[in-house]
DNA sequence: CTTGACACCGTACCATGGTACGGAGGGTAT
DNA sequence: ATACCCTCCGTACCATGGTACGGTGTCAAG
């Protein structure tokens, strides 16, 4: 009567019911309720929960990282600032994936104005630039004997 | 002589033994020559492909993807249009990614804006605009029973 | 010519994020 | 009341992307 069944859940939040339990013992969702025969009995907040895991998985959050934001409001009546270095340690990481994303993009749309796709392999420069923006942070640079680059690709 | 040693590799790359061997068995570098004893003798071109899946890596494409896009170049003579649609198609996934995690951030300082930092969790509008931003896309919006919200986050 | 570092190989193991399976029981519609 | 579907649970299995282990072989320096 009151409350979805796992399925339902499943339906309307587009997980499956297996991974409604998976996240369940990942401590992602709360126990719900098993009024009668032991049957979960979910809330319409647990739908929205569900939403915010699928959003923050798509935005590249893994399971434990999605945890910890989603316990930073299980301490009622504590104060927000622990959410708020939280939330700021996110943003930074977010700026340096959409950093790293933008080059990528960079590089891409390089390639593709360069290449004007009936040009040969061998004057394409994708992997050129690739290897360019690779090359950028070369670990160790010691060590560098006079290995001459011969002109194998393969 | 002539070609580094896998260790030599790894040091230089900053990618462990172990992983390169592990990329040469899914056919991410091709198998170097063995001279002497059987020991891999690798070139530059080794070191810049390696620094090329590395760069790849750190922005989310998958090994398999990334022996996907380094196939492409195996074709010289080809044209270029399978590189270029390739990209294109990577581009089109960095756009998404990039938007949602603009929207990620977006929310987060929001949050950031409006909680102070001395406020209680209660009023920490964190989960709300989370779980707003997630109910975007309610999967099956059919089968609404009158399941009414109760009003326990917990 | 010994010794130590490195290389070889196969196999096993790890974490992550699920998915599938099987057998038992509950819930509901006809 | 008898299907038939849903739920339960534990366990096993899967792909990905490695990392570790152990026994053996090789190379190069002292």
């Amino acid at each position: 009567m009151n409350g979805m069944t796992i399925g339902d859940l499943a339906k309307r939040s587009g997980i499956g019911v297996e991974s409604i339990r998976f996240y369940e013992r990942r401590g992602l969702i709360l126990q719900p309720e098993r009024p009668d025969s032991g049957f979960r009995r979910y809330t319409e907040e647990v739908l929205a929960r569900l939403q915010f895991i699928r959003g923050a998985k798509d935005l590249g959050f893994s399971l434990k990282e999605i945890a910890e934001l989603l316990a930073l409001r299980r301490h009622p009546g504590d104060s927000c600032h622990a959410v708020r270095e939280q939330a700021e340690t996110k943003i930074g990481e977010i700026d340096v994936k959409i950093r790293a994303l933008r080059h990528m993009r960079g590089v891409l749309m390089n390639l593709v104005d360069s290449c004007s796709g009936r040009g040969l392999i061998s004057d394409c420069p994708i992997l050129d630039s690739f290897e360019k923006r690779a090359g950028v942070k070369d670990a160790t640079a010691h060590n560098r004997k006079s290995t001459k680059t011969k002109g194998r690709i393969a």
